[in-house]
DNA sequence: TATTGTTATACTCTATAACTATA
DNA sequence: TATAGTTATAGAGTATAACAATA
């Protein structure tokens, strides 16, 4: 006999609201230390999946194209982005991690603790569970046509 | 015979990192639908859960106290927060949401379709896993001393 | 004509330091 | 002495509108 389902949709999404505090200021406090805002550490994070037209970026941060140019102008002084005219299209330039960047990506990653920690309570069948609906529910796929 | 276990903790960071990044853009777009900047919108979204001391809510926001001031006078301006003094300490002054500010803010609740969708696309069994994963590794209660 | 990246502008967010009222 | 909230300040983030270069 299984139990009844109790979780609405309201009470995930006030549980997810929750969760995503915990995780931003985790991250934030990490980015901190490395002297780097919150805007910056994310715009890293994004550039760590892999190099990105500056519009592109701009959509995955959900902010203005025009913010951009001076999120990435700061991490470009500081030698962690660079950015590359693309071949195909010579309105586009590509933004790309450096070594260094990747360094201090990865650095920010590792301080985050308190998410680390909240991860490791959960058993190996837990988190295997946990990244199968997180896949479902947030990532989506382009559909075949 | 059971599957051995794949998820290891730097993995489901990154699918953190990556479902929690659509869940703020959608957050940031609702809140924008009512002008609200996501500042804004977090703070109210943090007193729906009840009323809190200036300083209470800079700390769950991981921002300085400082800050608090210009973005509840904005919200208090608009009528959607209001300041109490506490009777218990008169340094301390309580948040408290108005009806029109939790009218708002469950608005921006509802707008929230991309999460709200993504959520949908998961059983009532899914749900109710989902929600136990997410309380066990980011909500964390005091101790018994 | 439409799109990419940038610039100019005004407003908001943010941390730091200093202040006041209270504890 | 310590703490809560505020103010002043400088730097960073943000959306809007307009622009040059390219498609």
């Amino acid at each position: 006999m299984t139990e009844a389902p109790r979780t609405d949709t309201a009470r995930l999404m006030e549980l997810l609201s929750v969760s995503l505090g915990v995780y931003y200021g985790d991250f934030t406090i990490a980015a901190a230390s490395e002297n780097l805002t919150a805007s910056q550490g994310k715009a890293l994070t994004v550039l760590r999946r892999g190099p990105a037209a500056m519009r592109a970026l701009a959509e995955t941060m959900t902010c203005d194209a025009s913010n951009m140019t001076g999120i990435i102008d700061r991490l470009e002084k500081r030698g962690l982005v660079r950015r590359e005219a693309s071949p195909s299209d010579r309105r586009v330039k590509n933004v790309i991690l450096t070594a260094e960047g990747e360094r201090v990506t990865d650095a920010i990653r590792a301080k985050m603790h308190t998410t680390r920690d909240g991860l490791d309570r959960l058993s190996d069948e837990e988190r295997d569970r946990l990244y199968v609906l997180l896949e479902r529910a947030f990532v989506t796929r382009p559909a075949c046509s």
